[in-house]
Formats: structure tokens, sequence, C-alpha cells
DNA sequence: GCCGTTTTCGGCCCGACTGTTTTCAGTCG
């Protein structure tokens, strides 16, 4: 039974809230929670590194007593002191700071003074009225307390970026509008390009006496204020997404810009390099001596701190800052960069457009080739292509091919992996083919061990090129198939095969930790649209900021080949 | 509990907003 690092770091947290409640030293609080994170972020298993004998201490925030502690969890799966703590003070204490308005203290006074032990029994104390009793409570915290109880059941869910945008987008435009209003920018995670995003984050920089506040509340989608002061508020819209907006003079528009874009842990190593240098550094500027020195761009604060400008994208604490200071930054890839799409569908199988209008779409988007990659005969409910059909459309896209004087079309197709992991289709017709993007679509429950074998024997045959969606999850709708990424990554390089990032809002299909093990295993990947039509080519631009997060340069990708050089690479 | 071009001891990121107060602790991001 491997312990994952989300456990560990889960354990990790789970003890720090109930020291938090327990009254203990925050800053060693802070240590365990500093090491979750580190955990909960790193590339490679902590059971791994257990195995290996590494040395754990060189972690950023892992000492010898947490090293400790870590190779206990990965040999024996528990925490002792975890356990202690649980014998002191209830568990379930820890849910209940996950009540906003509740934190460390007042649980520990709900749990002292009312023996709350659970979120039921707080519900209970709500009703009887006994939280107002408390000092330091009122009937509003009672009140909120048990409105929050009863929506515990509707869990909270982050959105795909693709529905940030649609919720952000309009409610930009609205704020621009306001006459005085001079820059809007949303920060946080939907500016470093996550795949999910939380909340919104907006800044605002604009003229004196402009009614930012007033006008935001206003705002027609606008369904509760959460809170709100002269520079900042937050709100709840109708879609269920929650907006903080922060007001903020223009001489601070750059260290506001980098606060608010986080990620927490980025913002906090940061600040703890300007601590280092007996500089300050908040959300106003970069400060020497209570003099700004720095911003009003990001670029200035980095730069005054002695390391080179970090794309939001990398912004996760996760290596960037030391990169940074040895300017050992990647020079991330960019849509710019990408040639040709590698993955799409027509009407032949379940796309909507029909080959020539794909080309056509092709031609605008200034590619050089468009793999058309319909699904094999397996994929029956896609009305997948059998060997004759296939045929069919290889000679379809060589006629058109020549009636536009150049190559753009690539003959492809997205062969079922079987169970046994043969290909769905046989190797004659195969060979006809210019790529092959191989995929999982049926099957998704077998074990972690029996997944992993058949995609490999699925690579073993010399007609596999690209694995699409390599781990068949659906954001928010499906998990991930349990699948050994990291072994069959290996295998892709031993056999001179890729894996694809598939660029589809709803699947971002490796993830950006999984584009990162990519590239440190030296395995290119193919940022693929996996379109169904020609609206959906436009997608690529999900894949790419997701190898961006995941520090992949042009070089890393497949497709910023011209088409011979990419036929070249292909061969095996 | 971690960590070191200030330190092996004594620091540890920083400010806004709310509710309950009557000057501020607690919470949040």
């Amino acid at each position: 039974m491997t312990v994952h690092n989300s456990e560990i770091a889960d354990a990790f947290d789970k003890l720090a809230d109930l020291l938090e409640i327990e009254g203990a030293n925050p800053f060693r609080v802070r240590a365990y929670r500093n090491a979750a994170l580190t955990v909960r972020g790193h590339p490679h298993s902590m059971a791994e590194l257990v195995a290996q004998g590494a040395d754990l201490t060189e972690l950023p925030g892992i000492g010898e007593e947490l090293a400790e502690k870590i190779r206990t969890l990965v040999n024996t799966g528990e925490l002792p002191a975890l356990k202690k703590a649980e014998a002191r003070i209830p568990g379930a204490l820890s849910l209940m700071l996950k009540i906003p308005g509740l934190g460390p203290k007042r649980v520990k006074a709900l749990h002292e003074q009312l023996k709350v032990r659970s979120l039921q029994d707080l519900a209970r104390a709500a009703r009887r009225g006994l939280i107002r009793t408390l000092p330091g409570f009122g009937t509003r915290t009672e009140a909120r307390i048990l409105e929050q109880i009863e929506r515990q059941a509707q869990v909270e869910r982050r959105s795909k970026r693709i529905v940030a945008e649609e919720i952000a987008r309009p409610l930009v435009d609205y704020l621009q509008a306001i006459k005085g209003v001079k820059q809007v920018t949303v920060a946080g995670s939907y500016r470093r390009r996550k795949e999910t995003v939380g909340d919104l984050d907006i800044l605002v920089t604009a003229g004196r006496g402009t009614p930012v506040m007033a006008r935001f509340i206003d705002y027609d989608e606008v369904v509760e204020v959460v809170s709100q002061g002269e520079t900042r508020a937050t709100v709840r819209l109708h879609s269920g997404m929650q907006v903080d907006l922060r007001l903020v003079p223009q001489v601070s528009y750059g260290a506001a810009l980098h606060y608010f874009t986080g990620a927490k842990a980025h913002n906090i190593a940061v600040r703890r390099i300007a601590v280092a240098q007996g500089l300050k550094l908040n959300e106003y500027g970069l400060f020497e001596d209570g003099k700004r020195i720095a911003g009003r761009s990001e670029h200035e604060i980095y730069r005054r701190l002695g390391m080179a400008y970090i794309e939001p994208e990398l912004r996760e604490n996760h290596g960037e800052i030391e990169a940074a200071q040895h300017n050992r930054l990647p020079q991330l890839v960019e849509v710019k960069d990408i040639r040709g799409d590698l993955h799409s569908h027509t009407k032949a199988s379940d796309g909507h457009d029909e080959l020539r209008t794909m080309a056509h779409a092709a031609i605008a988007h200034g590619y050089d080739y468009l793999a058309i990659s319909d699904h094999s005969r397996h994929v029956t409910v896609a009305h997948g292509l059998d060997a004759e059909r296939l045929a069919q459309q290889i000679d379809a896209i060589d006629r058109l091919n020549d009636e536009l004087g150049r190559p753009l079309l690539l003959k492809a197709c997205e062969v079922d992996i079987l169970e046994d992991g043969s290909l769905d289709l046989p190797d004659d017709i195969l060979a006809r083919l210019d790529l092959r993007v191989c995929a999982v679509h049926y099957q998704f429950n077998l074990s972690r061990r029996k997944q992993t074998e058949r995609i490999l024997r699925a690579m073993d045959n010399p007609h596999f090129n690209i694995l699409a969606h390599p781990t068949g999850r659906l954001i928010n709708q499906r998990a991930p198939y349990e699948v050994d990424l990291e072994r069959l990554m290996r295998a892709a390089v031993a056999n001179g095969c890729f894996m694809e990032v598939n660029a589809n809002p709803d699947r971002l299909d490796l993830t950006d930790d999984a584009c990162r093990m990519a590239k440190e295993l030296g395995m290119k990947v193919a940022i693929s649209t996996d379109a169904h039509s020609t609206a959906g080519l436009d997608y690529l631009r999900f894949g790419v900021d997701q190898a961006r997060r995941g520090w992949l340069e042009a070089n890393d990708v497949l497709n910023t080949r011209s088409r011979s050089r990419l036929l070249r690479l292909l061969r095996r």
C-alpha cells in the first residue's frame, strides 16, 4: 500500500489545524503547513524518495523531525503525533476551521465552553442560541455559522477556467466602462492559468473619487456582498463565483498585481527574500526604510530583489524562485510557436465539420499541418472508422492535399487501445498513415498495474506514435484512470513515442505536473486540440497554458516543428 | 519546527475587513 504525497500533506495539515486550535506556537504550526505545501507540490512521491534513501531534509521546510515523520508515514501509514493530538481534542474540530468566520481561537472557545465536538454539535448549539452567549461572539456570528453549516452540503467546487472566463469577461468590461477606471486585471489563479479557478481576484486602478466599489457591488450578477471596504470588497455572483476586488493606486499596481496573483506560497517565499535583504514587500510596493523603491511594475520588483521576471504560470514556489535567481528560467512555449495541430475529427466519425472545412480552418490559423484523426471502429458511439472507411479517408485527404497544392492535412487516426493492449486496426492500414494517435476509451476501471501494462503493450506496436489524453480524466467530472504515468513516459522515451497535452478545456490531460515530469524525463509532448469542429481548433491556447505551467519550452513540444522535422521525429 | 551574506538563538509575510467592542482580536486572503 503506497502512501501518496497528498495523504502525507493532509496529515500535516490536520495536525497543524489541531495544534493551532490548542494554541500551540504559531510558527510550529506554520512549519507543518509549509511541509504540507512542499510535500503536496513535489513532483516525486515521498514513498519513492524514502525507498531510495534520499535525504528529505534537502526539501524546503523539511528538517530532521519532519523528515522522520515523513518516513514514519510512508512506512506505517500513520502519524503518531496526529494520533496523540486527536486523543487530546476531537479530530473533527479541524472541519470547523473550514467554516468561514471560524478560526482556531473561536473553535477552541466553542470546544472548551460549549463542549462542541462535531459539526452536528455546532449546529445544535447555534440553533439553541448558545453561541451568542460566548464572549467575542454575537448574534450575527451565530446566524452566519448556522447558515454556513447548512450550505456545506453543496461542495465547494473550482470552476473550469473556460467557465471562469465566461464569468470574468463581462465583469471586466463592466468595470472598465466606469468613468475614471484605468486598469482592470484579473489576477489570482486565473492569471496563473490554472486549469480551474476557485474565485476571481480583480485588481483595479482608478482616478481619485471614482465610485468603483459602489458600482462593483451594484453589478447585475451580484447576489451577496460578503464584505466591503474602501479598497477591498468581496461579493458572490449569481453563478456562485466569489469575486474579490482590490482598488490600488497606480504607483502600487505592480506590487498589487504580484501580491494578488500569488500563489500564496510564491508570495511568502518572495517576501522572505525581501526581508533577508532588509526590505519589506507588501501589496503597495517594495520598501527600504519606509521608502518605496519599487512597485509600479512586477518586473521592477523582481529586478530589485535580484532575480529574473517570473511568468505568472510558474509562480507556485516549485523551484521558480531559485531558477530566477540563477537566470535559469525556461523560455516558455507560446501559441505562436505552434505550427500545426495533431488531433482533430471530421464528420467521418464524431466531428461536426467536413474535411474541407477543417482544412480551410487550419489555413486560417496559419498552420503548416493539421492531422485528421477520426476514431477507429471500436468507438461505435462515435461511428469509428474500420479499415475500409479509413482507406477511403486516406484517399480523400490525398486528393484534397493535391487540390490545395501542399500536404496540409496529415493522414492520421485516433486508434483505440483495446483491453489486451492491441490496436484497433490492422497493421497494414495503420502503416499507410502519417501518424497514429492512440487512446483508451473503454475499461477505465482496470487496476493500476493492468492499465499500465495495457498501454505499455500498445507502445510495443511500432505504429504507436502519440498517447492521446493519457489519463482519461474529465475535469470535475471523471477521475483519471489509475496508471503509472512515470513508467509510461520512460517507455515512451525508450520507444520513440510521445504523449499528448489534450487542450480541450474539459480535459487538459496531461496535467501541469505531468508536463513537468515529461520534461524531466526527456519526453516531448504534442499540444493538440482534439477538435470536433473548426471552433475546437481555438482551444489550443488552453493546452499551451497547461504546458507553460509545466515549464515546457518550444523545444519540448512536437508540433512546434516544421512538417518535415515532425515526420522525422515520429519515425520510430 | 525550520533556518542562517544579520543569526546555531531568535527570528519566522503582511495588511484589510468584520463584529463586537469601546480600542481591538480574530479571520481572511
